[in-house]
DNA sequence: GTTGGCACTCAAAGGGATAGAGTGCTAATC
DNA sequence: GATTAGCACTCTATCCCTTTGAGTGCCAAC
């Protein structure tokens, strides 16, 4: 059954009621207050096909509709229309985007920030996937004896550094052979391409005894793993509290119990990155609506995010994560001008 | 008016049972619970002048009676004991801390994060306060043209670093001479006594033209100054959903409203740290109940913290944000312990 | 100081009754 | 065939009333 061009206004008017309501819609009130030409009970007619083809459905016999996940599917995909921030609304975001800050970590933070306010939702961003960027340098330097501390500089303007351990008898002198050694291979290779194997093979120059390189050397190699993990940065979970959809508390519960588990949901972002990238899906946002997300709890939301980029190979997302019951191209327009604005600052770091 | 005995016991008991019931305790439960030899009209005087005193209070007029912030203060300095945690109790614990973290952020974390789950609260740590720490080291890296790294090593065992804008014509030579004088004159001195003179005057023993030296100088303050700002870490806030005191929407929404601002909660906690140092309590834990803390949504809250030391002159607060109505001794002596392993983990890094 | 007794209070729970917005269906109309 | 008016029906939400029961304060007696 195809939808005409009746039964499409109507699926977009229950669609703009509920979520400017918070009401199951009736066919009366949508006479009311939209201009359809026809009488309410040609609506109803409308509405009981629409039903029977799972866009809309009851809370009870007796109420009005409220839009289902593949009602607001629907809309997202072909009825909706999505506008321009108005100016004020740009400049709103423009203010809080700092572009003072000196490293892309903050600037990350603060564009979820700011996304979280703007929207009023929670935001998240991940950390941009620096598999693709290659080491511009690395530094051992010494701590003390048995520490060090591995600085990495990436070519995405990313730099990472991390406490390892070392055999207490190294000296500085022997650290800095190796470190240079593994610089003087390493430079220029994608992490990806980095494995232990390459970081051994990095390290026989040297003239460091044996066993006490391979030790540095795995060290080495476990801080340039640990440089391309991912991180995520959500915020404003405490939102949610305000808003009617989660009134419930059983409900407000299971919804930050499961944001509370941040990898959990980093590795939900990541799965739903890798199976658009699969896809080919070209399309720059990823919607999730309602049961289609497979977090536990998030059935009454829906998780809408956008890819920024750091260079052309490394990239991120940063997104939002709101009750399904949204106004979906507001929201759509705000992730996209912060994430531009975002593109915009990172232009400053590589 | 001095409590009594009995009345002690009477407030005592009131206390546990409302702990543990969350119903206003009557003085007929009272008796049939607890085995005072008296009848129920002598404890409905006894209560009604706990009442009097401010200890106790009524809901409303026909219901029971629940301790005051007041009383509970009275419970938690005169009247309850702390037992040790059962040997069960402390292998949980000890199991979750993890003992091979090479990083004292990351040790503070994992404390925390085990704290959260033991208590079923929200638990938070400061980090370390380093002001009293003085530089071991300090390298400043050329990351490229007008960006550099700039690493410290502080006495207590901790790595901070910070990119810094320098001015682009600086050569990987020149920076490595002003690093080496700052590192030369500042080693060994506390950060609460390093100030921008005291940085500028450092670098005067080098031949960088002034202009460009003074803007190196001045990042290299910044980062300084940066590494003893105060860090907090919250977690497990979700979990005040899932207790009855928190189960009216709007209680829960200004308590998670304002834990989401961490740097205010930071700040009080700085507030407590210093107030109690003033005072010089050698208590060696804070306790607020309720009223007692001045932010916002937590009056049926209590704050309870305890004081961690990284070395003997570098220390931080941990502790648990949890109902007024707790378990206080039990809570108390799951801080003091994960503190205790954190005070014995914290050794090797320094 | 302690106790039994008693009148009183108040929130919470249960049980209709009512209102109102909404529905589906049918028969008439365009 | 699509649209419409009309109508019987449904179901929740709300209000109001009553009942229940745990608890209180106070008084007179022990």
């Amino acid at each position: 059954m195809q939808l005409d061009n009746r039964k499409k206004e109507v699926l977009h008017a229950i669609v703009d009621d509920y979520v400017s309501t918070n009401e199951p819609v009736g066919s009366k009130s949508l006479i009311e207050r939209y201009n359809f030409n026809v009488s309410s009970a040609t609506l109803r007619n409308d509405m009981a096909e629409l039903e029977h083809m799972g866009l809309i459905e009851k809370p009870h016999t007796s109420a009005g509709r409220i839009p289902s996940d593949k009602g607001y599917r629907e809309y997202v995909n072909s009825l909706m229309t999505i506008d321009e921030l108005s100016p004020r609304e740009q400049l709103e975001i423009e203010k809080r985007i700092d572009s003072s800050v000196d490293e892309v970590t903050d600037l990350i933070k603060n564009a979820t920030h700011t996304l979280s306010e703007t929207t009023g939702f929670v935001s998240l961003a991940m950390s941009p996937r620096l598999k693709k960027s290659f080491l511009k340098q690395l530094k051992i330097l010494m701590i003390e004896p048995g520490k060090a501390l591995v600085v990495m500089v990436l070519s995405a303007g990313v730099v990472k550094d991390k406490v390892v351990r070392i055999p207490n008898f190294l000296s500085d002198e022997q650290i800095m052979k190796i470190s240079g050694a593994i610089e003087k291979s390493l430079t220029g290779k994608p992490l990806d391409e980095i494995t232990l194997v390459t970081v051994e093979t990095a390290g026989k120059s040297t003239d460091v005894p044996e066993p006490l390189l391979k030790q540095v050397l795995y060290e080495a190699y476990a801080a340039i793993k640990q440089a391309d993990e991912l991180n995520i940065y959500l915020e404003g979970e405490h939102r949610m509290l305000s808003l009617p959809d989660f009134s419930s508390l059983g409900r407000a519960r299971d919804l930050l119990g499961t944001l509370s588990d941040s990898g959990m949901v980093a590795g939900y972002v990541n799965e739903m990155e890798n199976a658009a990238r699969e896809q080919g899906t070209d399309d720059s946002f990823m919607i999730r609506i309602g049961q289609e997300i497979t977090l536990e709890g998030l059935d009454d939301c829906s998780f809408i995010t956008a890819t920024y980029n750091l260079t052309d190979s490394v990239s991120g997302n940063i997104g939002v994560i709101g009750p399904k019951r949204m106004l979906y191209s507001k929201v759509i327009s705000q992730i996209d001008f912060v994430k531009k604005k975002l593109n915009q600052e990172m232009k400053r770091f590589t």
